[in-house]
DNA sequence: TAGATTGTTAATCGATTAACAATC
DNA sequence: TAGATTGTTAATCGATTAACAATC
């Protein structure tokens, strides 16, 4: 690894070029060429070899890529070869879901715990997680070595929570709250807007409705 | 509008733009120019210019833009100027969370219908919504004249409900099953990974640890 | 060696930005 | 008119793709 500027839609593509090559690796293929993982993911053939680029030699000449090294390259790359502990603030509809979606579980975020504010909720058990009070945040973070909090709470308190959570020493924070969060620069953080993805739908309609797509 | 390829960059910013100028009009500012917008929202004010020369000419040179104006032009471009009625398929966790996600109603996007196969889920109630069973959903789409289908089950399954929703007449989709879904071309779909984000943080925290970002 | 496929450079394409004429 | 800001063109920047030498 030496280049610093590495284009986001690469990472992007990282993702789905690993999740393509377990699939590879399970139908027990065992070498596999830049052409054969373009076409499986759609994109062209020089894309993939040029994304590999950044990051390092993985094939061989003449013969292509092993499956499993190259999955194994590219998780690593991503960061996917560790665990990664991940808390959930709010425990809401939208938190209860994430605690047990398997799409996280299965790329190696394991939900270590879930917390609320309303008293409701608290010691109400989620799949095998038990409602934390927000007082034991900092705690369970230390405890479980947290280094991802996810946000999962209204709008008005998204900003006090991310604050607790970049106190408690959390290094990265996905927000589903619809609201753009102040966190240092050594904070990584992400937000989702579920809203904007139905409205590039809609966009698009509407052009289709008037013959310009 | 006469222009045809449109960054889909542009689309997401024009999103961005119109919750921007709601905040701006909600304050009572009658006008406002590109450089305020751009900075308010984190872009160069010739971005700004650009995203809108696509669609038409909206400002007042040597003024700016009437806030209330560009609102309601932003807003009719992405098609928000009309309410959307929408279904949601699986009434798990992440489908009961949609359901209630203020995040669409504020847009103007109207859960209609959800949907289930469990005879567990069918007759419960979700909110203001009871949940119906799949026989009953291209009854619902037609009668709700729904466009837009939100698919949240077991990606085992998904493909079976994108193939009943295009058949029932749906427009477009919003995958949240981790997998690639096949529908015909007239048919919009955008599947959404919440795990890819998660990725982009663990890369970019990787990076970090090695001094490299 | 002949055939295949990588890694990488150069060419192309597309998006962003700077600059400025138009004009309020 | 002088000052301000748009709409738009030209310049720049960055990402993708085509092409090919390296090499298995």
């Amino acid at each position: 690894m030496k280049v610093f500027k590495i284009p986001e839609a690469t990472i992007i593509r990282l993702s789905v070029y690993s999740r393509f090559l377990e699939q590879a690796d399970k139908k027990g293929i065992v070498t596999i060429s830049s052409g054969e993982i373009a076409e499986g993911v759609g994109v062209s053939p020089a894309q993939v070899r040029k994304d590999l680029a950044y990051f390092g030699e993985f094939g061989t000449r003449g013969v292509g890529y092993n499956v499993k090294d190259l999955l194994h390259h590219t998780l690593k790359i991503l960061g996917l070869s560790r665990e990664w502990p991940v808390v959930v603030v709010g425990a809401g509809n939208l938190g209860t879901a994430l605690v047990s979606y398997r799409g996280f579980r299965e790329r190696g975020f394991k939900i270590v715990g879930i917390f609320d504010n309303d008293p409701n909720k608290i010691g109400k058990t989620i799949g095998d997680m038990v409602v934390q009070s927000m007082e034991e945040l900092p705690e369970t973070i230390a405890k479980k070595n947290a280094a991802i909090g996810v946000i999962a709470v209204p709008a008005t308190i998204a900003q006090d929570v991310a604050d607790l959570l970049v106190k408690a020493g959390i290094k990265a924070i996905m927000n589903f709250a619809p609201k753009a969060l102040m966190v240092p620069d050594a904070v990584e953080i992400r937000n989702i807007d579920l809203a904007v993805t139905l409205e590039i739908l809609t966009f698009n309609l509407c052009m289709r409705e008037n013959g310009l797509l």
